[in-house]
DNA sequence: TACTATTTAATTTTT
DNA sequence: TTAAATAGTA
């Protein structure tokens, strides 16, 4: 067997690890250091050097993108389809691992799955139906406190109230909810893990017969795993399976919805002869750039170290830019942007990376007035789009009429005469006898109700068995297609004013060529209805399509992960902003925010920009702030000012025009405050005014300090040091 | 039921 | 500032 092509673009490290024997292996492979290169090395290595069969492999990704990719490389490597490989997201071999055995996963067979929007309907209609409502409840905090619980493989009756009310009333909500779901056969996306886990824990025999199959379990991004996923990889793994997962516990950037990067560690516990490579090498980035995101990341505690080199050269210094206010900045970056591209630098090159995508706008409009043309990431896509979620309700329905998340959805929609009261009654109807929205129509209907509403519920009734009856054995996207037009959702959306409507129309018909498109896939045995809404589910498809123009990328720190360009720009590299507001006071917070600063430097291969403002437009009102910590946590020698070439824009007293009271004399300028101040208390340590009210006795100064946030200070009162 | 005024709060996101 | 949710009005 000629192993050439699978080794010998490989360096000893990455060659260790594909190469490993069959024991368990934890591979921590640093930014730009050929971690997927390594994983499909790997598989290639299995199949073809070690003879393991494919069927012997399951390899799991995050995201359906990159399982797409190594599927891509795994066969461009080994020259041969690798179809009947699993290859898929958690979520994804979850989702298939229920389909098979939704008998004992006690699953109805057509279930469907629910995305969080759906999901948090639910809880919204959840918190209505509250007989008393002595608290205002958050229907977002319930969802995260529901989605947390799963995520830890935790059930309603695992949890104590620990006789806090509060507690009662989120396990109760977790409880209710459930029973929704489980009446309408629906399953959200913690649910899926949560019950694929419960199926191999309850089902020895079904456990065994996994456990002998798949051999090689094989993990990107472990550190991104959370308790449940990990829990389901270690069932799996059984004593005899052999893991092989990679991650990087400096990447780690979704702790808050639920990622642990503790696993790495507790995997070596869980498996104690797994051996450890260190994947340093960087193929990325230049030196400088290499050397700043090392300083950064070395003041975070508990790493498991980890010093990535590189053989390219020190590169280009990293630049820094303090712009006066954001638009400025944004003027800063276009011009530098212009400049690479008049050089003849491909424009999908340059990244433009920020920490929250509210900071995209003020750059968007300098770029549309530099007509420079750009890509924004993230925003809805293609099934999250509010007509195609109707008309897949309305799908849904025909498939299952029980699913009272379709139902509602889509009973009034367009509207038909059933209102808020009819709905009302409905529900407590349902509530009261155990039973879905549909049966509680027609009971209800039949029962209690007046004459118009009666009749407007019959009308709703027949349309959705009449639909289902003029499309029985209609090929799927005929059935699509005569949906959207019987149902009267096209007629809806046409009368809706604006281009929106317009739009809307075009997605809808959009939908039908997807439907017509759509390959399910031929393992499963699903109807292809019920197929295509579970893809519809999973795959929640792209953004704005449009990659053929080429364009500047704009997109968030977090979406960057994985990405890598030629010229970078981080973005409003400010105390408050990044690290952000809410993570400033506490530790793990702050050191979370400076992960993802090391994976920004590190999506840079030759330039980076690093760009900050003193003064910031948010929430309608300016503010100052200084330099992100993360900016001196850089060393001097790797870093060069710029500034950007005029400063037109910078008024002389700008700071005392904002907040001029009555009198003409700005709050706090007797005492010599000033917006953008430095100042010291003998507490919070140092900090920046932000804001002055008042006048006199009464002023008020709001100051960002850097160790505790923004607090607001009587001026009177808090002794504060000017410096 | 649909439209308009008012209030409120304001990361990060994949499945 | 602004988007979204809620409350009030035609």
């Amino acid at each position: 067997m000629d192993v050439t092509p699978i080794l010998e673009s490989l360096n000893d490290a990455q060659r260790d690890a594909v190469t490993a024997p069959a024991d368990p292996l934890l591979v921590i492979a640093g930014a730009g250091s050929g971690k997927t290169r390594v994983l499909t090395h790997r598989i290639a290595w299995l199949i073809d050097v070690e003879g393991v069969s494919p069927q012997g492999l399951l390899a799991v990704t995050f995201t359906n993108k990159a399982a797409a990719e190594m599927r891509g490389r795994i066969e461009a490597l080994l020259q041969i389809p690798v179809s009947h490989l699993w290859i898929g997201t958690f979520h994804g071999l979850a989702h298939r691992m229920l389909r098979r055995h939704w008998q004992e996963a006690g699953l109805p067979q057509s279930f469907q799955i629910i995305d969080s929007d759906d999901q948090l309907r639910i809880i919204k209609r959840l918190i209505k139906g509250l007989e008393f409502e002595d608290d205002r409840w958050v229907p977002r905090e319930i969802q995260y406190f529901i989605n947390a619980q799963k995520d830890e493989g935790l059930r309603p009756q695992h949890l104590d109230d620990e006789n806090d009310p509060n507690r009662r009333q989120q396990i109760a909500f977790y409880q209710q909810y459930q029973e929704i779901c489980d009446r309408g056969g629906l399953v959200d996306f913690a649910e899926l893990l949560l019950r694929a886990h419960e199926l191999w824990r309850d089902n020895a025999e079904l456990l065994a017969h996994y456990q002998r199959r798949f051999q090689h379990l094989l993990v990107d991004e472990f550190q991104d795993t959370n308790s449940i996923q990990y829990a389901w990889l270690r069932l799996l793994a059984g004593k005899t399976g052999v893991p092989f997962v990679v991650g990087d516990d400096d990447q780690s950037i979704y702790r808050w919805r639920g990622a642990r990067v503790e696993h790495i560690q507790q995997f070596q516990q869980d498996f104690p002869r797994a051996s450890v490579v260190k994947l340093e090498q960087n193929y990325r980035s230049t030196e400088t750039i290499l050397d700043a995101a090392n300083a950064v990341i070395a003041n975070n505690t508990g790493r498991l170290g980890k010093n990535l080199w590189t053989e390219g050269g020190r590169g280009e210094p990293i630049r820094v830019c303090s712009a006066y206010n954001e638009r400025d900045e944004a003027d800063f970056v276009v011009g530098k942007l212009r400049t690479w591209s008049d050089q003849g630098n491909a424009r999908a090159d340059a990244a433009v990376l920020y920490r929250s995508n509210a900071q995209s706008r003020v750059l968007e409009e300098a770029l549309v007035n530099a007509r420079m043309p750009y890509r924004v990431y993230g925003g809805l896509r293609f099934f999250e789009r509010q007509e195609i979620k109707d008309a897949l309700a309305y799908l849904r329905l025909i498939s299952h009429r029980d699913d009272d998340s379709s139902f509602e959805r889509i009973v009034n929609k367009p509207t038909r005469g059933i209102g808020a009261r009819t709905l009302d009654s409905m529900r407590s109807y349902a509530r009261a006898n155990s039973c879905s929205m549909w049966r509680a129509a027609g009971a209800v209907a039949s029962d209690e109700m007046s004459g118009r509403a009666a009749t407007a519920i019959m009308v709703f009734l027949n349309l959705i068995e009449r639909l289902a009856k003029d499309t029985d054995g209609l090929d799927l996207h005929e059935q699509t297609d005569h949906v959207i037009r019987a149902s009267g959702l096209i007629e809806f959306f046409r009368k809706e004013k604006g281009e929106r409507g317009e739009t809307r129309i075009e997605n809808l018909e959009e939908l039908v060529s997807a439907a017509k498109g759509f390959e399910p896939d031929p393992v499963e045995e699903m109807s292809p209805l019920d197929a295509f809404l579970s893809h519809a589910a999973l795959e929640a498809g792209e953004g704005q399509a449009e990659a053929w123009e080429d364009c500047v990328q704009l997109m968030t720190m977090h979406s960057a992960k994985g990405l890598e360009f030629p010229l970078v720009f981080l973005c409003g590299m400010e105390d408050g902003l990044f690290p952000h507001q809410r993570s400033i006071a506490d530790p793990q917070g702050l050191e979370e925010e400076r992960r993802l600063c090391y994976v920004g430097i590190t999506r840079a291969k030759e330039t980076l920009y690093i760009t900050h403002a003193e003064q910031r437009r948010m929430h309608g009102t300016d503010s100052f702030s200084q330099a992100s910590r993360f900016i001196s946590e850089i060393p001097n020698e790797l870093v060069e000012e710029v500034r950007p070439r005029v400063q037109v824009s910078r008024p002389i007293r700008a700071p005392l025009r904002h907040a001029r009271s009555a009198s003409g004399v700005a709050p706090g300028a007797e005492l010599g405050v000033r917006l953008g101040q430095r100042v010291r208390h003998a507490k919070f340590g140092d900090g920046v005014i932000l804001n002055c009210s008042g006048q006199g006795a009464h002023a008020q100064v709001e100051v960002n300090f850097e160790s505790v946030g923004t607090k607001i200070l009587v001026l009177a009162y808090a002794k504060l040091d000017l410096m």
